[in-house]
DNA sequence: CTTTGATCATGG
DNA sequence: CCATGATCAAAG
């Protein structure tokens, strides 16, 4: 067994890459890439989602855009406890702060990349090392017409709070679903935004998050179907 | 214990 | 700096 060489060409090829590695542990696929593994993630953040990365084919890169394009698919591992809860937030995109001419969530980078998900859980207690992580069954996910209804209510409100110039009002605690959070390398990276008065200010950079019981509904959704 | 705000690595 | 992959850790 090893990574795949190419994208996967069909919708069905991926879920095929994508169960194939439930069960496995991030550090067998990591010796079977012949890919080193961290001991923590402390400075390795992203370590399990670039190693699905290379397990599922999905170009490197970090383009504004969905993991596989021609597929309409966006990937994201998502760290559970024992119980299937989500033990993190789960990053989206970048935000811009400036230049919001239209609030047009149709045609949003963040519309396109949920509009189609493939999650893959994994093992994410942190008494669990890295390399002892197992990967759980994968699944794709589209948003139903309410879920997609509350995200598109909470863009709307944070970009609206952002366009007026009240970027420094918004907290995480914002939002049903989607919520709004630094983004960056640390605390002197400063962007462009819309202050009060329209003047332009500097601020922290800023990307959307979504929040874990959002998640939690889709892992549900996923897993016990005939509830909803 | 949980969550918000901060941070780490990498490639353009 | 932007944007991707996310988790950390101080604060509540």
């Amino acid at each position: 067994m090893h990574p795949p060489s190419s994208p996967p060409a069909s919708l069905n090829e991926l879920l095929d890459r994508a169960q194939a590695l439930a069960g496995f542990t991030l550090g067998e696929l990591a010796e079977l890439a012949n890919i080193a593994i961290p001991s923590s993630f402390q400075r390795h953040k992203g370590w399990s989602g670039q190693l699905l990365e290379l397990w599922l084919g999905a170009e490197a890169g970090s383009k504004p855009q969905q993991d596989f394009p021609d597929l309409g698919v966006e990937l994201k591992s998502i760290p559970v406890d024992n119980t299937g809860f989500p033990l993190e937030t789960t990053y989206v995109c970048y935000t811009h702060l400036t230049g919001i001419s239209q609030l047009d969530w149709e045609s949003s980078n963040i519309r396109n990349k949920l509009s189609q998900v493939l999650w893959v859980p994994i093992q994410g207690d942190r008494a669990i090392p890295p390399a002892a992580r197992q990967i759980g069954s994968a699944f794709l996910w589209q948003p139903s017409s309410e879920q997609l209804a509350i995200l598109r209510q909470d863009w709307e409100e944070i970009m609206e709070k952002i366009a007026l110039g009240q970027i420094e009002s918004i907290t995480a605690r914002q939002g049903e679903a989607l919520q709004l959070r630094p983004k960056a390398a640390n605390g002197s990276a400063l962007t462009d935004a819309i202050g009060q008065q329209g003047k332009i200010i500097k601020t922290r950079p800023r990307g959307f998050y979504l929040k874990k019981n959002f998640t939690h509904q889709i892992i549900q959704q996923a897993f016990n179907p005939e509830h909803f």
